[in-house]
DNA sequence: CTGTTAGCGCATTCAG
DNA sequence: CTGAATGCGCTAACAG
């Protein structure tokens, strides 16, 4: 049990009562190799008896570096960006870094986070930021060193987005969709629509042109998409229109919840999945095997994600990185919603 | 635009150019009455042209309060945790203050976070302990001042858990729980099953102590319960035990995501939902409105907890509060998942 | 109204 | 192997 007195002790009391000074006990805090053990048992006892804990801000003050990596999110509270957050403050921990969060419900507030953080000198940034619009707002400010771009890859991700220098790593969303896509022109549909994310997502840009594409490769028609705000009662709604499509015989949503809300609507109307349209969605959130039908979707590890952003913080850091990917593999997981024409 | 040279400007930097001492830079950013209003401009100016950032860390050394609050939680990827710590952390930085998280995916490393989080030097401390052994941990290590516990009430909420000093904010469970039996019963149903959480969940204790005593007041039969793990498949899982209950008409579910399992189940079984089975759930999460059937269920404001515990923890801290109430009342949302018996 | 002098708790030179 | 200076960038007393 430590033996508070009124304040927390500092290393001059550690000292003190080691009869060293404190740049020993600092030694020994921070293992320093020049030590004779005895003196070394000797500060130890001390630091046990004090209940003496190291002061993270003098130490980050003196050493310059707070072993803190910020983290700049927009805050929705969909399913990718929280499992995000999730993936990258574990993995800053597991390194042994603290993960301070400022989130914003608009990209206005992106500035005022960076200069935020940067005030609370992070070591490192990490911006989960999935609209074009955030995107933006950073592009007018000056970055730290060391900062990443989770989980947002624009559109043009061999060109290069508003600000070129930033790395990125992301799940690939263009293979992604693609898979979907595939998987359902395989199963022999030929007129297959697109429930899509808001324009401005740049998830859903993706998701969106290489739906096109893959449908162009093929050489299938391309009808028009209907766009959703990813909510399932976006996706409810946008059943007549995606039902308004001449043949149309499958339909590749943007998320799950939206593809759940299409589900909806179409049960509602007395049509059967698959038996009357097949439906493919993207995520696979925790629900999506239990729908019904169980949810013929895209699997993206976004904790994955969050660690492999935290492995590049780390290497730009200088420390020891894992070298995992940048661009995580997305996987199709083939369910019931989907059946042959 | 700030002009770098080398390293970000400090306030002797300020100081120097606007031919002041630090100090009275210190007034200017500190926005002191104390300033001939020249002189402020004219270190106001200065900063403009260095794109001066006052530090956060010395300025949090010195002034021995950091303006951040720690939050260390069990890092479920469970709705209800995700949002509370959305919550928290918007609250937090409406409140001028930094959020920063520790996760632990056991309830062993509970006492690491305190430490860590302490030697960060936070000016406050919220909790998300969702279950018994974590909260056990707790009792172990002396706790900061300012530290409220969030979103999980031990079953016995009025005598007091293992941290008696603890204050604690949460959604009132209790009366979710009565609010989604009542309605069952209200509707006619004699026989009414419990699909309950985890047992080492408080939550799950809770809405199950609930549902039995509600049940005992009306005098109708108590069924043994069926338990699972909060995860969709547990309550398809759970299906065939909880149809071999004689008589049962409805089930109340201790989530959505399990009830959703449980319409699965049902549904693989040939049996209809509610005409077979009436099934209540517990969250209110964005997919509940467009199951199959729209899932009856009890909605519960997370963000609102996290706003209470961030008040809570201002107000400990001596600042201003808005004077949130520590239970928020959950609301039962009727939807087509039951009907009368 | 402003400058001077001290720290906050630690790390980083240097001596010895 | 250890101790004495010096500084990280800022705030908090006092002076004047």
């Amino acid at each position: 049990m430590p033996a508070p007195r009124g304040h927390a002790p500092s290393m001059r009391d550690v000292a003190q009562r080691a009869g060293v000074s404190h740049q020993t006990v600092s030694r020994v805090v921070n293992d320093s190799p020049n030590i004779r053990s005895d003196t070394r048992e000797r500060v130890l006892q001390a630091i046990e008896d004090l209940g003496y804990r190291p002061n993270g801000l003098a130490r980050a003050l003196a050493h310059g570096r707070s072993r803190r990596i910020g983290l700049l999110m927009e805050s929705s509270s969909h399913y990718g960006p929280m499992n995000m957050l999730r993936g990258v403050e574990l993995a800053a921990r597991r390194a042994g870094y603290a993960a301070t969060t400022f989130g914003v419900t608009s990209p206005d507030e992106f500035d005022e986070g960076i200069d935020f953080l940067r005030d609370q000198r992070v070591d490192a940034l990490a911006i989960i930021a999935p609209r074009a619009q955030s995107l933006e707002s950073l592009a007018r400010v000056t970055l730290p060193q060391a900062c990443v771009l989770v989980g947002s890859m624009p559109p043009d991700a061999d060109g290069f987005g508003p600000i070129p220098s930033l790395p990125r790593v992301g799940v690939d969303q263009a293979l992604g969709a693609r898979l979907a896509v595939q998987h359902l022109i395989a199963s022999g549909h030929r007129m297959i629509a697109h429930l899509a994310g808001p324009a401005d997502w740049f998830d859903a840009q993706v998701r969106r042109n290489e739906w096109f594409r893959t449908l162009e490769a093929a050489g299938l028609e391309t009808p028009p998409t209907v766009e959703g705000d990813w909510r399932p009662q976006s996706g409810y709604d946008a059943t007549d229109a995606l039902l308004a499509i001449p043949g149309v015989t499958a339909v590749f949503a943007a998320n799950d919840q939206m593809a759940l809300g299409l589900i909806h609507g179409l049960s509602d109307r007395g049509l059967a999945i698959p038996g009357d349209l097949s439906v493919v969605g993207f995520d696979d959130i925790p629900e999506s095997a239990h729908f019904r039908p169980p949810l013929t979707t895209v699997h993206q590890d976004f904790q994955a994600v969050g660690e492999a952003a935290v492995d590049l913080l780390l290497q730009r850091l200088g420390e020891a990185s894992h070298g995992s990917p940048q661009q995580i593999v997305p996987e199709l997981v083939v369910r019931t919603s989907t059946a042959p024409a």
